[in-house]
DNA sequence: CTGTTAGCGCTTTCAC
DNA sequence: GTGAAAGCGCTAACAG
């Protein structure tokens, strides 16, 4: 492991001189330059990150919270934040967090500790008022409008996709509707949205809410009561999840209930399930994107149904 | 953001002291500690990581190289190192490699250049042998048997799970065999000892391979041709992509070939599809164990078949 | 039990 | 064009 005094000493220059020819910053002569890039090769030197870090004070690398890697919204979020990373040779940091508070607060705090420059949560327990106090460690994105509290928000607006979502099935005349979420809690934005379109267009319906559904893997919890319950629709919140009702529920049923998803992916398009199309590996660029920024940004991706019929 | 020599001017304390009394090596009397204590809320101080890991020569960050997070095969791997990471507050860097070289390469390097103190390669398109030439900078662990040069290896011996999984083939008169992969190519383990496990036990099989299908969602490529072709089972490398066939060909087909999986997941239990047990949670786990440990392991971790009959 | 000094490896200012 | 010196913030060795 050569430092750049090794290569001080091998050449005779000075290691400013040799700072200066690595990052392009100043004058070297073409002597200089010849001399130096030899000796960095024949001591095979590489510049040592952590110092340039300390030195810089950044480090390049941004984390990432996610409650878990269940679900196809973080993952098709994970995908877009990844290749915009790999892009902008920057390094991410995977922070899983289970929605406890306790480990949301240990990667705050590693912020704070410069363990990364900025830090992303898709999603979160702990209040934003709290969140908020860590923002002068560095930058701080979320997923969802947490411009009140001064963070950078890059999200999904679900209003126009769910509003004619619900449209839809209003004019289906859907009477008993089941409704499956990763989480049916109000601190969930998509459920928060999900019920307030659902009331503002179809007031009157009769319906009941599932929690705890991330993935196609946890799609048969709600099977037996799928079934006694009489839906005549299902709104899952993944095209994957809605894909296992979509197949398992014939099997069980004599009539098929309709089966519509808030979240697009492919298996819904060759299932041809409606869905409400999100845009996640987008966000995900776009979140990156608002990390490395300087400005506080507050940008919506829109959403949009597609009735797939 | 307070360094420690300002808690240092403020209690008239040494760094040394401090220093001390923060990572408790040493003796630090009772005053002391107090005194220390009570600036360092006072000036909310909180070590610097980076300058941590400049003194210590550690960066406490494990590099995973990973192709991609399509697959379930990366995705329960990653959930295993991921848990096990956050257990023993070790971060966890993603890095995608989509198999290429170049790619590759840059974390490789980045190994070198002290981003993190270990790498892992759940999978890769560089030769063994040119990898093992970074083993000088930083632990290596790869998921294939890579002990002949040099590296920790942790990885599915697969042998008994595909033997065991072929010879019940047989029994059930198996005539015209597809296999699905993710790669289908010799440079992917999965493939050799599949074809190896089948071809010992099955010697005059008629059969045929697709590659290129990683998830649940690529699944409908080899469509086309499995309906065409006239096949009497189906091995498929993960349970999603088995219970898409599952699904999906009785609706194109009269007679619905058997699905067998050779990774396990819910999908496939729930489903009761024939798989070969993997273990990969627990793979990852072990993963990570390797990649903080000193020593060079070789840890095998057996595969089993679930016939689910 | 505590202080002094040197060192981790790079960057940056200032001077010539 | 190049060099000397200070600084990033912490840890470790040595001394008392």
């Amino acid at each position: 492991m050569a430092t750049i005094n090794d290569i001080a000493k091998k050449t005779g220059y000075a290691k400013s001189t040799i700072s200066r020819y690595l990052n392009s910053s100043g004058y070297v002569s073409a002597t200089a330059q010849r001399i130096i890039q030899q000796a960095i090769d024949e001591l095979d030197y590489h510049p040592n990150s952590i110092a340039r870090s300390l030195s810089n004070g950044a480090t390049n690398k941004i984390g990432v919270v996610v409650p878990h890697v269940e679900h196809a919204y973080f993952l098709e979020t994970i995908r877009g934040l990844m290749d915009a990373a790999v892009s902008a040779k920057a390094e991410m940091v995977l922070l899983p967090s289970a929605y406890d508070p306790k480990l949301e607060k240990r990667y705050l705090n590693q912020l704070r500790d410069k363990d990364f420059d900025s830090l992303i949560f898709t999603s979160r327990q702990t209040p934003l008022a709290e969140i908020a106090g860590y923002r002068k460690y560095g930058n701080i994105i979320c997923m969802e409008d947490a411009s009140a509290y001064g963070l950078s928000s890059v999200y999904v607006r679900r209003e126009n996709g769910f509003r004619e979502l619900f449209k839809w099935l209003k004019r289906k005349q859907i009477r008993h509707l089941a409704l499956i979420f990763s989480r049916n809690t109000q601190a969930s934005p998509t459920y928060r949205q999900a019920m307030a379109s659902m009331l503002k267009v179809m007031p009157t319906i009769d319906y009941k809410t599932f929690g705890g559904v991330n993935s196609y893997q946890d799609a048969y919890k709600a099977v037996d009561e799928l079934v006694s319950g009489n839906f005549d629709c299902i709104l899952a919140d993944s095209d994957d999840v809605a894909a296992y009702y979509l197949m398992k529920l014939p099997l069980l049923l004599e009539r098929v209930p309709l089966v519509v998803s808030h979240e697009s992916q492919l298996s819904g398009k060759l299932l041809h399930i409606p869905s409400v199309n999100e845009n996640l590996y987008e966000l995900g660029q776009r979140l990156f994107a608002a990390a490395v920024s300087n400005h506080q940004v507050n940008i919506e991706i829109p959403s949009k149904f597609l009735p797939r019929d």
